[in-house]
RNA sequence: GGCCCGUUGGUCAAGCGGCUAAGACGCCACCCUCUCAAGGUGGAAUCAUGGGUUCGAUUCCCGUACGGGUCACCA
């Protein structure tokens, strides 16, 4: 009895590896494009860190027009939870980053190198498996998971290296007899890898992030088969990545101590290595610790927060890619009108370390994000957000030509307002727009400088019947406001009060401030003269009257 | 603890042996014929630490401190 003869009675049904070698060929790509992919395990919410990832690969695949795919690894059914796989097609939709090839839902996939789960490649890795206990390069296993625990226990008190290798590896050196008199006798068993590494070698390996990394080899024969007949990650890797033609491997720096695993068994299974990016993870300072963000402890870990926040979907991926290149918001600073994809982006000049995630930078782009979008944009997005998470926003923008009015202040010139820095800013922004809206609040009317409400009622009254005409241009509207201003005793202009300290008690912005006070009950808004015309006459002499009354 | 990796202003960071050490967010001040959001101008603020190497170190080497990652039949 050989190696072979172990083999098949392992894996009695299992095609030859030659059958998926041609199955799934080298892809036919242009010179230099990444195939490369999107990996994760359907275990919880997508997390912020995971798009990250998925957004790098994006880049750099679309960069060199290569292939960016979606493979779900769910070899672990324990941790699997429902809707898992669904989530992540549907969050990477939600950001434009749907992937080129795998899962596009729960159950469909596109593409020629699947199935892209991994609970459906059993066969596959049972394949792989085989090769290698036929060349004598994996075996069975007996040792039951206690068994392992006995053997941590005793290395951790003796102080020695923890692991299934050397001496601890009990089942290496089983005779192919014995092994298959065991699993004859119904005896459970494992698969593991026989590692052909020597801790005490180094390996040198050169990863596109982090550049050059020594590590000793690796010695641990690592279980590559589970109990229940699936791959751990390590070896689904190994296989999945080879036979999906990847070409780099992007995915986070937890994984970096294995790649002398990963080498290895790249080389045993004479597979060609692909190339190795490893990312740092995204960061939180909590209470002047840093630490990975938490899906525990951090709402904004997970990707649906800022849909629900709404925080628009380009916000959020130019923020990511300014901590992927930083070089990015120069190009932007440069660029400020030209679509992100068009940004060279440098898988290499990644930063090697963790970046602290800033939710007030984020929020920064995300208004200048909003300031470049038409009314009808504007109109549009918070729309769909409002229609999951605010009903009350939602209604106000039912009157659609009245709603591209007000979100149109300010709007469309070389200096667009730059005060919504998401979805949910939107309803707080233009409330005091709607009648309904500001005559159900509790009035309130907080004047400044001038309290008085002799004056104020003077101002007011005046404005409302001697000054005050719809039909006036911006120009004249000032003006008007100014000669109001100077029969008040005001001084017309800020200039002249700043000038002149003592003689005047207030001056032209004041006058404003009463009259934006009494329209709109706030003290600070967008240019009066625009929000007048929106509101029309009619609306702004209700508002001027019911302030008048208010005063009473 | 072993093994890896890292450390430039509050934050993201550029920098590849010689620079007044970019830029952005945030902060402060001033400016901008109505407030605010902006915008403009200016300002405060950084090379963890100790040794080398060198004519010269933020940049190269070693140690220390601190931070991070990893040591599963989880990924």
């Amino acid at each position: 009895m050989d190696y072979k003869d172990l083999a098949n009675l392992i894996f009695p049904n299992v095609k030859d590896i030659s059958y998926y070698e041609e199955k799934y060929p080298e892809r036919d790509l242009p010179e230099g494009a990444i195939v490369t992919r999107f990996a994760p395990s359907p275990t919880g919410f997508v997390h912020i860190g995971g798009l990250y990832q998925a957004l790098v690969a994006i880049e750099v695949s679309k960069k060199t027009k290569g292939v960016f795919f979606l493979r779900v690894e769910d070899t672990d059914q324990k941790r699997e939870v429902e809707n898992g796989v669904t989530d992540i097609v549907n969050s990477l939709k939600d950001f434009g980053m749907a992937p080129d090839e795998g899962m596009i839902s729960d159950t469909e996939e596109i593409g020629n190198y699947g199935p892209y789960k991994q609970s459906l490649r059993k066969d596959i890795y049972q394949a792989y498996a085989k090769y290698l206990i036929s060349q004598g390069k994996a075996y069975p296993c007996f040792c039951t998971p206690e068994e392992g625990e006995e053997i941590r226990k005793k290395q951790e008190a003796a102080k020695i290296r923890p692991g299934y290798y050397g001496i601890w590896a009990k089942c290496r050196n089983i005779t192919v007899e014995e092994a298959a008199e065991k699993i004859k006798n119904g005896e459970h068993y494992i698969i593991r890898f026989k590692s052909p590494g020597r801790e005490d070698r180094k390996i040198k390996h050169k990863d596109i992030i982090k550049g050059n990394v020594d590590f000793p080899e690796n010695d641990l024969d690592i279980v590559i088969i589970k109990a229940d007949g699936l791959p751990t990650y390590h070896f689904a890797h190994a296989v999945d990545d080879h036979l999906m033609r990847t070409t780099h491997v992007i995915r986070s720096d937890e994984w970096l101590s294995s790649v002398p695993l990963h080498l290895q068994l790249f080389h045993e299974l004479g597979f060609k290595t692909p190339k190795y990016a490893h990312i740092s993870p995204i960061m939180k300072n909590d209470n002047g610790n840093k630490r990975k963000l938490s899906k525990r402890k951090d709402p904004e870990a997970a990707v649906s927060y800022y849909k629900e926040q709404g925080i628009p979907v380009n916000a959020v991926k130019e923020y990511l890619l300014n901590i992927a290149n930083s070089t990015f918001e120069n190009w932007r600073r440069a660029n400020p009108d030209k679509p992100m994809e068009e940004f060279d982006f440098q898988l290499n000049k990644m930063s090697v370390s963790g970046a602290l995630f800033d939710m007030v930078k984020l929020l920064d782009i995300g208004k200048t994000v909003i300031s470049k979008m038409s009314a009808e944009e504007v109109y549009e997005n918070s729309l769909e957000w409002a229609k999951q998470f605010d009903n009350e926003l939602a209604d106000m923008l039912k009157d659609k030509e009245y709603a591209l009015k007000v979100l149109g202040i300010e709007r469309g010139n070389k200096k667009p307002r730059k005060d919504i820095a998401k979805w949910s800013d939107v309803k707080e922004n233009i409330e005091y727009m709607y009648d309904e809206i500001f005559y159900n609040k509790k009035q309130e009317y907080p004047y400044q400088v001038i309290s008085d409400k002799e004056s104020i009622e003077k101002i007011l009254t005046l404005y409302m019947e001697k000054y005050y005409d719809e039909n006036d241009d911006k120009q004249t509207w000032f003006d008007k406001i100014k000669a109001l201003t100077g029969e008040m005793g005001y001084a017309t202009e800020v200039k002249e009060f700043k000038a002149n300290p003592g003689k005047y008690t207030a001056h032209v912005g004041d006058v404003s401030t009463v009259i934006r006070v009494a329209l709109t009950s706030r003290t600070n808004t967008p240019d009066m003269y625009e929000i007048m015309q929106v509101l029309g006459k009619s609306c702004v002499e209700k508002r001027l009257k019911k302030a008048i009354e208010n005063l009473k």
